[in-house]
DNA sequence: CCGTTTTTTGACCAAATGGTAAACAATTTT
DNA sequence: AAAATTGTTTACCATTTGGTCAAAAAACGG
């Protein structure tokens, strides 16, 4: 029929999402982007449209990636184990060892999320999937008598999702590293019953 | 000797720091600081220098701010309530209400910690100043039995430090509005002895 | 091997960007 | 009133920005 595409749509997504995630969207220019992919700006443009529909592509494999691996951590048991896990998984990603790039999810809350009205529903969207999670897992620990019960199982996850919040973002910065481990650290001493 | 400014320095950087803080450095160009001072591009490089000259100096006074004001509310008493005044004062200052300006060091932060030692090093003497205020604030706490003592101060505190950062970024989004001031309430039952 | 279709390339473009400099205006000193 | 000095304005500049388009290149069916 026709010629193939010569490059890997994944790959290509996946320094997408690196080169946005490292620098946010404003930053982050075609040049960069093209350095990125090893793409011409034409194919780009061909296989993913504007500048704007590449981030929210991007953004949005990102979110999916990161309720999968939510819902995976999660899932384990018994709901301690699934709360430690989940923020292991979140240091492994967002740690600063790795150039402090935080969570793409939160950098976008940040930079964009007030001024961009489809960024913002893309995330609440995220946020209340993963609100469900916590819930689950919350309500299982309080009835195993795990988790404290003088706070609501929607209090301990409104909670839990601030300080979630809190350790990407200040991930961003390397010296809240030791701060923010010790943090989680202390996270189960306020869990617990 | 020569002729005098027309404009209020205090006035503009007023204007300037809530330019940076709505939109972040790279996405506020000149000609949004002209509309938002009412100086002419020549003025602004005159008075300030250059664009990321006028951001340092911008920053560094809502830093300055930013502490004073969380001296004043820390130092509230009893304990509890000073550490109430102080979340009540970044609710107040942050909150979704007034456009989710969130908090102009938290956007800093995400947006520019990673790639500007600069910004870096001011953010971190912040939350260093910051620091030696709540490590007082909470050992009284805890010397009063007001707070709980399984944890030490230093880890209370680093769980605060994620805490607040968690609710700061957290406001930038309208979603967020209800379950940030939600955590918050739940905050006293998790310090309290 | 030729036509069709799609991808890739590279040149091109208009607008926006940060920044500069010269002319102009205002104030004080002499 | 004139000189000196400083602030303001305006026009200008080079670069970068996101984005487009036509031509070239590759794949396949006939």
């Amino acid at each position: 029929m026709a010629r193939l595409r010569e490059f890997d749509v994944d790959e290509v997504m996946e320094a997408v999402i690196n080169a946005f995630w490292e620098r946010g969207y404003k930053a982050t220019s075609l040049a960069d982007l093209m350095a990125a992919t090893g793409l011409q700006k034409g194919s780009i443009y061909k296989a993913f449209g504007d500048k704007r529909s590449l981030f929210l592509k991007a953004l949005g494999a990102y979110l999916d990636r990161f309720y999968n691996s939510a819902a995976a951590a999660l899932s384990a048991s018994p709901p301690e184990a699934a709360i430690a896990a989940w923020f292991q998984c979140l240091s492994d990603t967002s740690d600063n060892a790795s150039g402090c790039k935080g969570c793409f999810a939160v950098n976008s809350l940040t930079e964009m999320a007030p001024h961009d009205p489809e960024v913002a529903a893309m995330l609440e969207h995220l946020y209340h999937r993963i609100g469900k999670l916590l819930d689950s897992v919350i309500t299982r620990g309080q009835q195993s008598g795990a988790f404290r019960q003088d706070l609501s199982a929607q209090q301990l996850r409104q909670l839990l999702m601030v300080i979630v919040n809190g350790t990407l973002a200040s991930n961003r910065a390397a010296f809240f590293r030791d701060d923010v481990s010790a943090a989680v650290a202390s996270l189960s001493a306020v869990l617990k019953d």
